[in-house]
RNA sequence: GGCGCCGUAGCCAAGUGGCUAAGGCAGCGGAUUGCAAAUCCGCCAUCGUGGGUUCAACUCCCACCGGCGCCUCCA
C-alpha cells in the first residue's frame, strides 16, 4: 500500500489515483539558460525514480518535465552572449538532456516547452481575465490574488505575508502579491502576438497550462524542488484552480535540494555577516565548496559516471537535503564496487550477463520460484528481503531504504557463492544454479525500478585493451602460475606487485587468476 | 520576524511506542588464501540536552541548545 508524502496536508496519504490505474506526474523543469548543475539533475533522477517505482505497481504512468526556453534571465544571458535566445535555449536544452541522459533518466514523457505552449497559456491567461481572477494593465496581465481566499494553502503562508514591496518598483499591479501572467514586450525583446499585445508568458503560467495540455485539470502528482514551493507552485494552484474550479494536483511532492557542503557559512548567503569574523582561509574552503558543487553538471560527470551520481541521490530520502561532496561520491564509488564485482563473479558462475538477466517489470508479474521456500535459509532470507524491498518504496518511495536491500541481496548471493562454493564448476548444478538465479532475478529487478546498473559501467580502459594487451596478459598470468606451482613465490609476487605499479591487479579465484585495470 | 526541516556509531544514512535500532564507507578480529585481493563471519550506536505523557519513548508533547532551508522570477 503507496503511502505518499503531499506537502499540502503536510502528511503521508495513502496514494489513490485520480483515475484508476493511471497517475499523471507533473515535474518542474530548468529554465535554460545556463547549463545545468547538480541541483538541477536531483529532481529528474528521483522522479525518475518515483514513475519507475510507480510503473511497477502496475500503473500506467506519464511523466511530464517543462522546459523553460522563453524568460527574463534566458533574455538577458541571449543579449550578453548576443545570440538569438532561441538559439540558447537550445543549446541549453541539448546540455540538460544529456545530462540526463548520463543519469539514466529516461522514463520522461513529454518534455513541452513554453514556445511549444504558447496558444495554450495565451488561452488559459484569457480565461483568467474573463472569469475576472485577473486584470489587464498597459500591456501585462496580472493574476489577482484577494481574488483566491485558499490562495498560501501549499506553502502555508498567509497573503498579508507577502505584501513586502518588491523594493519600491513602480508596478502596475493593484497589489504587490500579484503576479504576471503575461508581461508586455520591450523593443527588442522576443515576443509573441496576444490579446494584449506583444508580450511573452510570466513565469508560473506555462506549468498551468501544459500540465493541463498533458495531463489534464487534475492530475496525480505534482513535483519539484522545495524551493519552488513558493511562490511558484502557489501561483500554478491559484491561476489552475481558479481557472477550472478543480483541484489542479492531488499530491505535492517536493524534494530536498542539494547543497554544497562547506565547513563555513554560504559566501553570499544571509548567514554570511555572522560567519563574516571568520579567517579568510576558511572563506576561501566556502568558496571552493561553492563553486565545486554548482560547476556544470557536464564537468561534473568527468568525474564521476551518472551512475555513481544517481546512486548517490537515491541513497538518500528524496526529501531531505543532500550535501555534496567528492568523498561522499567516492566512498558511493567505493560501494557500487561491491554490485559490480558480484556482477563479474555472476558471468563467471553462469557465463550471462547480469546486465541481460530478464526479471519482472511489475510486481505482479510471478516468477517461477519452483521451490518450497520453507526451511531454506537462502530463500527465506530472499523473500524475506523482498517484502523490504517493497515496504521501504511503499513508504513515500524510501529509496535509502532500498539501496539497503540491494546491498543486502548482494550480502546474501556472495554468501551463497561461497556455501555453495559456486566458483568450482564441479560444485554446479541444477538446484543450486536455479536457487542462485532467483536471487539474481530479484536483485535485476530491485535495481532496474531504482534505475541502476542497467549498463555495464564504462571501461575507462576500454582504449588501452587490445588483442595485444590481453595476449601479454595470458603469457604473464600463465607464467606466473607455473611458478606459483613450483613454489616459486618470490617470482609469482613479482609478477603481481609490478603488475600493481602498472595498475593491473591481479586476483587468484578458484578457477584461475582473473586480471583487471585499476 | 513568518513558514518549515534536521540533530541516530569516526563519517554517510534507514527506521521504530515495547522484539537483535537497516545498510554503506572507514576500523578491528576471524575464516579463506602460499601470501595477497575479493568474498564470508564477528565486533563497533541506547538514538542533541532537559522535562512531560505512558505500564513502556530513540520513536508522542513541551522547552532549550546546535545545524539548515525558504520567505528575493534558484531544481
Amino acid at each position: 500500500m503507496l503511502r505518499v508524502y503531499n506537502t499540502l496536508s503536510r502528511s503521508k496519504e495513502q496514494f489513490q489515483p485520480v483515475k484508476e490505474g493511471k497517475v499523471g506526474i507533473y515535474v518542474c523543469g530548468p529554465t535554460v539558460y545556463k547549463p545545468s548543475h547538480i541541483g538541477h539533475m536531483v529532481g529528474p533522477v528521483i522522479f525518475d525514480a518515483v514513475k519507475r517505482y510507480l510503473a511497477y505497481s502496475g500503473y500506467d504512468v506519464t511523466l511530464v518535465v517543462n522546459v523553460t526556453d522563453v524568460d527574463d534571465k534566458l533574455i538577458a544571458e541571449s543579449q550578453r552572449r548576443g545570440v538569438p535566445m532561441a538559439q540558447l535555449a537550445a543549446e541549453m536544452t541539448a546540455d540538460y538532456m544529456n545530462n540526463l541522459d548520463a543519469l539514466g533518466v529516461d522514463s520522461i514523457d513529454h518534455f513541452p516547452r513554453c514556445t511549444e505552449t504558447m496558444d495554450e497559456i495565451i488561452e488559459f491567461t484569457k480565461t483568467l481575465v474573463e472569469k475576472g481572477f485577473a486584470y489587464e494593465a498597459e500591456g501585462d496581465v496580472y493574476f489577482e490574488v484577494a481574488k483566491y481566499p485558499e490562495y498560501g494553502k501549499l506553502s502555508h503562508r498567509g497573503v498579508e505575508a507577502l505584501q513586502g514591496d518588491g523594493g519600491g518598483m513602480v508596478s502596475r499591479k493593484k497589489s504587490s502579491a500579484d503576479f504576471a501572467l503575461w508581461k508586455s514586450a520591450k523593443p527588442g525583446e522576443p515576443s509573441w502576438e496576444s490579446p494584449w499585445g506583444p508580450g511573452r508568458p510570466g513565469w508560473h503560467i506555462e506549468c498551468s497550462a501544459m500540465s493541463r495540455k498533458l495531463l489534464g485539470k487534475t492530475f496525480d502528482i505534482h513535483g519539484g524542488g522545495l524551493d519552488l514551493m513558493f511562490p511558484h507552485h502557489e501561483n500554478e494552484i491559484a491561476q489552475s484552480e481558479c481557472c477550472h474550479g478543480q483541484t489542479m494536483a492531488k499530491y505535492w511532492m517536493h524534494n530536498g535540494l542539494m547543497q554544497a557542503s562547506s565547513e563555513v557559512g554560504k559566501v553570499g548567503g544571509r548567514k554570511t555577516r555572522a560567519a563574516e569574523e571568520g579567517d579568510l582561509a576558511s572563506q576561501e574552503i566556502g568558496k571552493i565548496s561553492k563553486s565545486k558543487g554548482s560547476q556544470p553538471f557536464s564537468e561534473m560527470l568527468k568525474q564521476f559516471s551518472g551512475e555513481t551520481i544517481r546512486f548517490f541521490v537515491l541513497s538518500t530520502h528524496y526529501r531531505r537535503p543532500i550535501d555534496f561532496s567528492e568523498e561522499r561520491l567516492r566512498e558511493v564509488e567505493t560501494g557500487m564496487e561491491t554490485f559490480h564485482r558480484f556482477f563479474e563473479s555472476y558471468k563467471r558462475i553462469t557465463g550471462k550477463s547480469f546486465y541481460d538477466v530478464k526479471a519482472p517489470t511489475r510486481h505482479d508479474e510471478k516468477i517461477d520460484w519452483d521451490y518450497e521456500h520453507r526451511g531454506d535459509r537462502f530463500l527465506e532470507k530472499l523473500l524475506a528481503r523482498c517484502i523490504d524491498f517493497e515496504s521501504y518504496m511503499d513508504d513515500d518511495f524510501n529509496t535509502g531504504g532500498g539501496i539497503g536491500v540491494l546491498f543486502e541481496l548482494v550480502r546474501l548471493l556472495n554468501k551463497f557463492i561461497n556455501d555453495e562454493e559456486l566458483e568450482k564448476p564441479a560444485n554446479r548444478n541444477q538446484n543450486n544454479l536455479h536457487k542462485f538465479q532467483l536471487g539474481v532475478i530479484k536483485l535485476r529487478e530491485f535495481s532496474a525500478v531504482l534505475g541502476l546498473f542497467r549498463k555495464p559501467p564504462q571501461e575507462a580502459s576500454a582504449s588501452g585493451d587490445d588483442e595485444l594487451t590481453g595476449r601479454l596478459m595470458e603469457l604473464l598470468i600463465e607464467l606466473r602460475a607455473e611458478s606459483r606451482k613450483k613454489k616459486d613465490f618470490a617470482t609469482a609476487d613479482q609478477i603481481r606487485n609490478r603488475l600493481a605499479e602498472i595498475g593491473v591487479v591481479l586476483e587468484d579465484r578458484p578457477g584461475g587468476t582473473e586480471w583487471s585495470r585499476k
